[in-house]
DNA sequence: TTGAAAGCGGTACCAG
DNA sequence: CTGGTACCGCTTTCAA
């Protein structure tokens, strides 16, 4: 930058404004410092510019997971809305509360401005650390009644009780349920709190052998969904809920000449395009996540800019669309 | 910092080597500054030391859509394989090379230690300033002949031809071509491009109006699928190439009662899951997504640790995988 | 509108 | 093995 400032014929302190406030600086001297940072090919240190004005511009995020189109879909709603102004750094949690604390502790000592949390359950020292940093912070997806600092999603147990609801409304009585493993997972320890307490409101037995963990993927789901209708074939539908488990359990009852839902009901969660697309299409729960992302962004931002909040927590809802398979 | 070295009775010249190199400092010593650390809650500012030491861990990548679950693969095989030393900036350049441009100037003013573009098409800026910066430099995906610095991936190009080649070998002879849209993005014209001299070299016409651009996801490769075997119902195959669009089209197919590969054979590309879980399967390609990824994390960090290279340029291949739609 | 001086919080380098 | 002393490259603050 000294470079540019002699080129110039100014003051470090000159091309430093005209960087960052144009209309500080006359208009002469910008287009001298504009043509010097063209002739020597400057490109700003925002290391050096952060560290002296204790500011950054990257909002660090923390996913479950990257290969979860879900997740991503979040990612990209922030992603949208931060554009322009703000910088995204990721990071790919493995589903542990011990990988997201290690991407806490990384994006506390980069500085970042924020941090998008999409998991609602952490380590004591990862809560800590964010509270003690006093860092903007959102943690997305679930919501949070007392969030760390502020909250945007939906109800998990809500949308479970919907859908288990809707279910036992079309006549169905032995319901399965399937989803990820529910550690570390507060997403999937509601939906299944949901399931069970509509089960026994409407005085159904809940069985834990109706209830089936998966791998991920679609062949996760078709596995868990066959193996689960093979060892109970009085099961009459099953709520499958999380990534796109319910499309794999759909593609499976195909290849094996199941009807659904003649056969076999299913209830899903989520509204990718594929959920519409399989035959027959899936009647699901859909969540807002791109516009979670984007809500988060807009909060973050207000934050950022020292505005007050309407709302510390942020239910975007959900909704439950009816479409053949159940 | 300076609170810590106070607390633990020492230099602060001490306290930064316990940090980055424990061995060199004698346990005691050790062992008080990790309590005064403990006790005072520091946490290392990563500018301040990356600013000190013209050195970061942080790497950035570009992707031209975080919504594809290809590119997403990638990051996931580059994230696995820095986790732990390195992090991961990702920007979205939205399939455009402005978008490209600004991402890249963003991550050298960020003084990131490398950068990965998962596009081998520049403007002319992007590749000057990353030649200039001298920065470690991985395109991955389409390989390039003559990379800005180091490239991993496969051609796409003889990818294209393999398929195409099949499918005239299958018996086929009125064979369309469905992708994404050509523009900005030489992984299409390239499979384009091998496709039309496969073609052409075993006599069969090309004809213009058998290839048709489509928009992303299940629902735009259905409807570009649709839309051309209507307009054509000559058509014998369709080499749908690139996202979800051959699964989209399959889908529609067995909605409309259209049975493949009698009526009209698909060839695909990329081999996700639902490739293989639709029915029936997919004939397809594929690429491995999550082994450039690794590699092109491979590559980067025997660079930045100052190591030579085998090779600036690595073809990982592809392979034609046969199932039932074609 | 412009400039000088004093940091921001660390690390490199050399000495002890 | 430990410490002192210059910076890293920019912004803040205050003055002109």
């Amino acid at each position: 930058m000294s470079d540019v400032a002699s080129e110039a014929a100014v003051s470090m302190m000159t091309v430093s404004r005209a960087l960052r406030d144009p209309a500080s600086v006359s208009s002469e001297t910008l287009r001298r410092i504009r043509e010097a940072i063209e002739r020597t090919g400057y490109v700003p240190n925002r290391l050096a510019g952060s560290l002296a004005s204790r500011r950054t511009d990257i909002v660090g995020m923390i996913v479950p997971s990257l290969r979860n189109a879900q997740y991503t879909e979040t990612i990209k709603g922030l992603s949208d809305a931060l554009s322009g102004s703000h910088y995204l750094m990721i990071a790919d949690s493995g589903y542990s509360l011990e990988g997201e604390e290690a991407a806490i502790r990384a994006f506390l000592a980069q500085r970042v401005c924020a941090v998008v949390l999409h998991n609602t359950m952490h380590t004591a020292r990862s809560a800590a650390m964010l509270r003690d940093s006093g860092i903007a912070c959102v943690e997305v997806g679930n919501l949070v009644p007392d969030p760390i600092d502020m909250s945007v999603g939906f109800s998990n147990r809500d949308a479970a009780r919907a859908m288990t609801g809707y279910l036992i409304g079309r006549g169905y009585r032995r319901i399965g349920f399937i989803s990820l493993p529910a550690k570390d997972n507060e997403r999937i320890v509601e939906r299944r709190a949901g399931y069970l307490q509509v089960l026994e409101k409407a005085g159904l037995e809940a069985r834990p052998d109706y209830v089936r963990e998966s791998r991920s993927g679609l062949i996760g789901g078709a596995e868990a969904f066959v193996g689960l209708v093979e060892e109970h074939p009085d099961l009459e539908a099953v709520f499958v809920t999380g990534d796109v488990l319910a499309p794999g359990a759909v593609l499976a009852a195909v290849r094996r000449g199941w009807s659904i839902p003649q056969r076999i009901a299913i209830g899903a969660s989520d509204d990718d395009e594929i959920q519409e697309s399989v035959t027959p299409a899936l009647t699901t729960l859909r969540f807002p996540r791109y516009e979670i992302g984007r809500k988060a962004a807009a909060m973050l931002l207000d934050r950022l800019q020292g505005r007050t909040l309407d709302e510390r927590v942020v239910d975007l809802g959900f909704r439950l669309i009816e479409r053949d398979s159940a």
